[in-house]
RNA sequence: GGGCGUUUAGCUCAGCAGUAGAGCGUUUCGUUGACAUCGAAAAGGUCGGAGGUUCAACUCCUCCAACGCCCACCA
């Protein structure tokens, strides 16, 4: 324990305290009979690495939220946990064995491989859960949960097999986001877009002129497209064949005429790719066309390309473009055109659409939802889980902070197409499904067949067994698909998985809805958006009352923090400088919702801060030290109820009602998620009024007989008032001097101050 | 193409109807007990621009500009 030095160093106090806390194993509620439940889940921190400042943003919100509700009387439970994050850590463990090894996946086994994922997992793991403590998480540790442990792959399986009962989940086959470079797809939402400046190449295409970016891709395109309303081309009717010729000879091209078509770009025709491009996949569908790939699952093209078959697309179009020019199809190049692709998000090999056999969820599909607690939805209704995604939060029952978000939610919930789960990479939940008699991988090595063929293979696997459960199916002949979830499955159950479903647990019972959910709004859809979903659907109920989504912490150039850019700042640095409580503190006294900046000044001035605070504990402390030495519990409140008004100072007086102000002021502001108003307020009363003012006040009065004792009361009593009211900013400081005025009791689970 | 956010002191940000605020930084002064990680004082802003509503606007409304973010099947 630290003495009564001038200076306040955070270095030995934090670990202590921390020790002090855990000894007292208040943080687990099974200790606490009452008070009305009230739980949180921590974010699932990925295993990716080591958390950044911006978890500690979260950390530090959630952590006040649960430290002012404990000491309300609420009976909290704070649930830490750990993401296994699928492809993002997969990718991370590929890229590192290649950095250090020059080795690629293919050169270990399966097994070999999962194995080197799982061990990178569990380091970042012990980090994580170092760096949480450190924080001050006031988590309950005996219900750690990760993603990828018993339980939870428990719950997923589980909620993989009702939901395919239900029929919400079904294999189909689809145009998805083909990543070559990791071999599997990704979902719409794990996509991002990046500009490039390419050649925008006009060709002729028989009596028409297209347009397109991508030459290498336009091989099979035997459908040309145009707007059914454009005068230019009246004379060409739908389906209209016409002989043209094209990159390797004559084929025959089919006229498609449909609304999708903007006239005004380029020559208002095109042709299509159907296996590789959504919006051509569309049309074709909507047409009944013929849909045949032209690129293989590494990227190369496959022999419809002819002579360019097997070479890889990003290497052939020059080569392409320059044959077509001697066949004098080339008719323009038009340079610097500005257009996007898409990469995955999660390991930026850039995607490449193809047709392959997955698993989705169906969201427009109606299901009878047997038991709802959902208000408005009777048990037995008929719906789908969009129209429950969009029904919980358009009635109220979940309220999104800041209001704006509920929009974007709406916005993202109309715009929704079936979400494909099944991952083609080995770490993550295996899919709980047996196949026997079955290629089941159907989309590898049968490119080269026709569609005929293909769609034959499919229709043969409809009559082939396939087994969902839990467990292997009995009897021999049984493989398992290959296939892993979307890491967004797992942690769309966090809510409930977390508390011990499918078992119903007590823990479920009385903790489930959540509370309160509290996240950065960059992960709204991925993962807020699913856990309404997976709860709705699964369980009848909301997840969460509440949802709290802050902005993103950004560094002082206010560009987005990441590894690449070099500019991660790691909260421990921060917190060895300065202290956590002066971390906590900072990030959360001036972000009001949006994002902010970080600099290192904020976190210095909340330092000291810090050290204002235990300079004004040492003198009070050292000024009534008799009071103290009585030891009486909740003295200096019955001293003052006895006492008549006109028995205070001016000073007495003011300092009381400033008190009153502050406590009412940062009740309401915690409640209503105004953390950095809370904030400023106690900053603003421990400095500049109890600090500047009363203590100036006191030292005069200390010496007058009179008022000595009375003073030295009040003096207390603002003192623990204040450090209750700070706790939940400032947990370690506040703690290890409450520990110091000789109350026996821990600050933590003190009553929060009435007005 | 839609939707959203931001624009307030040198820097990072609060405030959001009633004569402009904080932290850091800057300038000047202050050496004996709570604190120099301090105290006292000061400089510094026509609150992005233009209209409007109002007794009164940084705060509400409209338009515009710059920057940023999200969504979308423009080849």
């Amino acid at each position: 324990m630290q003495e009564l030095s001038k200076t306040y160093d955070h270095t030995l106090v934090e670990k202590d305290i921390n020790a002090k806390w855990e000894q007292a194993q208040i943080f687990n509620p099974d200790q606490q009979k009452s008070g009305a439940p009230f739980c949180m889940v921590l974010p699932p921190a990925n295993v990716t690495g080591v958390l950044h400042i911006g978890h500690a943003l979260t950390v530090a919100i959630q952590d006040i939220i649960i430290r002012f509700r404990r000491m309300q009387g609420f009976r909290v439970l704070h649930i830490p946990g750990t993401d296994h994050a699928a492809i993002a850590t997969q990718a991370k463990v590929e890229a590192e064995l290649y950095k250090k090894e020059k080795k690629t996946q293919r050169d270990f086994s399966r097994e070999e491989f999962l194995k080197l994922v799982e061990q990178y997992a569990a380091n970042s793991q012990a980090t994580i859960l170092n760096q949480l403590q450190q924080l001050g998480a006031s988590v309950d540790w005996s219900r750690l949960a990760y993603t990828l442990d018993d339980k939870r792959t428990l719950a997923v399986q589980t909620a993989f097999k009702r939901l395919f009962e239900l029929e919400l989940i079904y294999r189909g086959s689809r145009l998805v986001n083909w990543d070559p470079k990791l071999q599997t797809n990704v979902s719409d939402d794990e996509i991002e877009w990046k500009e490039e400046t390419t050649n925008f190449y006009y060709f002729k295409y028989g009596p028409f002129i297209i347009g397109t970016t991508r030459p290498e891709t336009k091989f099979g395109d035997k459908y040309v497209v145009m707007n059914p309303k454009d005068s230019r081309y009246f004379s060409y009717k739908h389906g209209q064949k016409i002989e043209v010729e094209w990159i390797n000879g004559s084929i025959t091209a089919t006229i498609i005429k449909d609304d999708v078509i903007d006239m005004e770009f380029g020559t208002g025709v095109m042709t299509i790719t159907p296996a590789h491009d959504a919006t051509d996949y569309d049309i074709a569908k909507r047409h009944g066309l013929d849909i045949e790939p032209v690129i293989d699952l590494r990227g190369c093209l496959l022999p419809i390309a002819g002579e360019f078959a097997g070479q890889h697309i990003s290497k052939v179009r020059s080569a392409i473009v320059e044959k077509m020019q001697k066949k004098g199809l080339l008719t323009r190049v038009e340079p610097n055109y500005i257009h996007r692709i898409a990469v995955n998000s999660r390991g930026a090999g850039i995607i490449e659409p193809q047709i392959r056999e997955q698993w989705f969820i169906a969201v427009d599909k109606p299901f009878r939802l047997a038991h709802s607690e959902i208000a408005g939805i009777p048990s037995g209704a008929e719906k789908t889980l969009k129209q429950l995604m969009r029904h919980v939060v358009e009635s109220g029952q979940i309220k999104i902070i800041p209001a704006r978000f509920v929009k974007t939610y709406f916005h993202w919930i109309d715009n929704l197409r079936d979400w494909c789960i099944s991952r083609q990479i080995v770490f993550g939940h295996k899919i709980p499904v047996w196949y026997r008699n079955v290629n089941y991988e159907l989309g590898i090595g049968n490119y080269g067949k026709k569609n005929q063929e293909i769609n034959e293979l499919r229709n043969q696997e409809n009559k082939d067994e396939i087994y969902v459960g839990i467990e292997a199916p009995k009897g021999n002949g049984w493989t398992q698909d290959a296939d892993t979830l979307d890491t967004w499955f797992s942690s769309g159950l966090w809510t409930f998985s977390t508390l011990g479903w499918p078992e119903n647990t007590a823990d479920l019972k009385l903790f489930h809805p959540n509370a309160v959910m509290e996240t950065g709004y960059d992960i709204l859809f991925f993962w807020v958006a699913r856990m309404i979903l997976m709860s709705c659907g699964l369980l009848g109920q909301i997840p969460f009352q509440t949802v709290y989504l802050h902005g993103l912490v950004r560094d002082a150039e206010r560009q987005k923090m990441s590894k690449s850019k070099g500019n991660i700042i790691d909260p421990l640095d921060v917190m060895n400088k300065y202290g956590t409580d002066a971390l906590r503190f900072a990030l959360v006294h001036t972000t009001g919702g949006t994002d902010m900046a970080f600099t290192e000044d904020r976190v210095k001035g909340m330092k000291y801060f810090a050290n204002k605070l235990w300079n004004v504990s040492r003198f009070i402390i050292s000024n009534t030290l008799d009071a103290l030495a009585k030891n009486e519990q909740n003295q200096e409140q019955n001293a003052l109820a006895n006492k008549p008004a006109n028995a205070l100072t001016t000073a007495d007086q003011q300092i009381m009602e400033k008190l009153k102000t502050v406590t009412a002021e940062m009740t309401r502001d915690i409640e209503n998620f105004r953390f950095n108003s809370a904030s400023q307020a106690i900053y603003q009363f421990v400095w500049h009024e109890l600090a500047d003012k009363y203590i100036e006040a006191s030292k005069a009065q200390l010496k007058d007989e009179a008022l000595a004792d009375n003073t030295k009361h009040l003096l207390l009593y603002c003192l623990k008032q204040s450090l209750k009211l700070l706790h939940p900013f400032m947990p370690f400081i506040t703690e290890h001097i409450w520990g110091l005025l000789q109350t026996n009791t821990l600050l933590v689970i003190e009553q929060w101050p009435k007005e």
